[in-house]
DNA sequence: TGTACATCAGTGAACGCGCGTTCACTGATGTAC
DNA sequence: TGTACATCAGTGAACGCGCGTTCACTGATGTAC
């Protein structure tokens, strides 16, 4: 047997982040609710039954792609520029753009939580929402947003980040709109909504 | 046979619009992803078969809950006082949280919408913004908002007034809030983002 | 360095299920004469 | 007012399908001695 064996290995190495990635292709493709564990698998190039490897059922999947999302979003938060709210939106909204399928599962929780059962996803959402929190309330000190709650102004931005991106991604007549134009009218949202709520 | 039957009529009368309301329910109970027709017909006491008298097929029978919906909402937003953002604002929250099942349908195309052929569910979907369009036109006119271009304008509010609702509806950390709470936000954020466009 | 063995991470066959859709049908209704 | 008949709106049986999940299994890996 040559030691430069091109086929692939009986051991991925990796599978779980492989399904995970295959899942956001699967759903991009053929849309969030249509995703079945057994596409993800021959996505990924493996037999369906050793996504039970790693994951309980199918359920447990699709939180693996919110969690791990959510997880991106964070970070991607907090690599954006600290002091504005804008920056933060337009970070919001580029990787919202560019893990459209991974967004639907991270908001849309009835894909992967039927029951109403406690929701193991909540844990994975508080991050991204607390570095929006950091933000205001530096704003707030700085003097650049008059002081109050800062969940009540949260709520309030991020209803405005999460509107525009949603309505982007969603609504077939904004589908369409440049990047730049949702850009622009992002900040523009954002300033009108901090000088409005800078009293 | 006695003429004060109490037995169903074989012929139902409005079963389009029962199915429509039982695909509703269903969607309230199961989530909107796994609703089928065969439950919504269960659920509206008829055959599954009769649904096809009425809808071409499983989509047609989604789409139908949702452009009933949007036809809804214009009258929901046309009732509310015209003459005030904020008003239209509440009206949509409203009836957003009085109708989630189908807020659903309205806004997740893919639920219905499988492929990317011509949506019919554009046409529907315009007359809601068309009425806040209005609305803004005529605050620009009174003086209340800047001159500028109403569709930027409508893009930003309804991002607030979208971006909220469904953060209330969707996100586990906001579901518990309170009607009074939500809407008093709602109210902050249009004001604050009217404040900031007025210039 | 070898060897035995537990454990990990894959495989393919098989299951039962509910689904969407089609079909030939029947009961009820409306209308022309 | 009756009657013939087209049409509308239901019915239940049947189909094929892909799905999630379970099962007994096997190949690969790591570790104790």
């Amino acid at each position: 047997m040559s030691t430069s064996e091109a086929r692939t290995p009986y051991h991925h190495g990796d599978l779980r982040n492989a399904l995970l990635d295959a899942g956001a292709r699967v759903a991009h493709d053929v849309g969030p609710e249509a995703l079945s564990l057994r596409e993800v698998a021959r996505r990924a190039g493996v037999s369906h039954t050793a996504a039970y490897n790693h994951f309980a059922d199918r359920n447990d999947l699709l939180r693996g792609i919110a969690i791990r999302a959510f997880g991106e979003l964070t970070a991607a938060l907090e690599t954006a520029e600290t002091d504005s709210l804008e920056a933060s939106a337009i970070a919001y909204l580029q990787f919202a753009t560019s893990h459209s399928a991974e967004f639907r599962f991270m908001f849309q929780k009835s894909l992967c939580m039927p029951e109403g059962v406690f929701d193991p996803l909540e844990a994975a959402a508080q991050p991204p929402r607390a570095v929006l929190r950091k933000t205001i309330v530096r704003l707030q000190e700085a003097g650049e947003l008059k002081p109050g709650d800062p969940d009540d102004v949260l709520l309030v931005a991020w209803s405005q980040i999460h509107g525009l991106t949603t309505i982007v991604l969603e609504t077939p007549a904004f589908k369409g709109i440049s990047e730049e134009d949702a850009e622009h009218l992002l900040k523009a949202g954002m300033r009108a909504l901090m000088a409005g709520l800078a009293d």
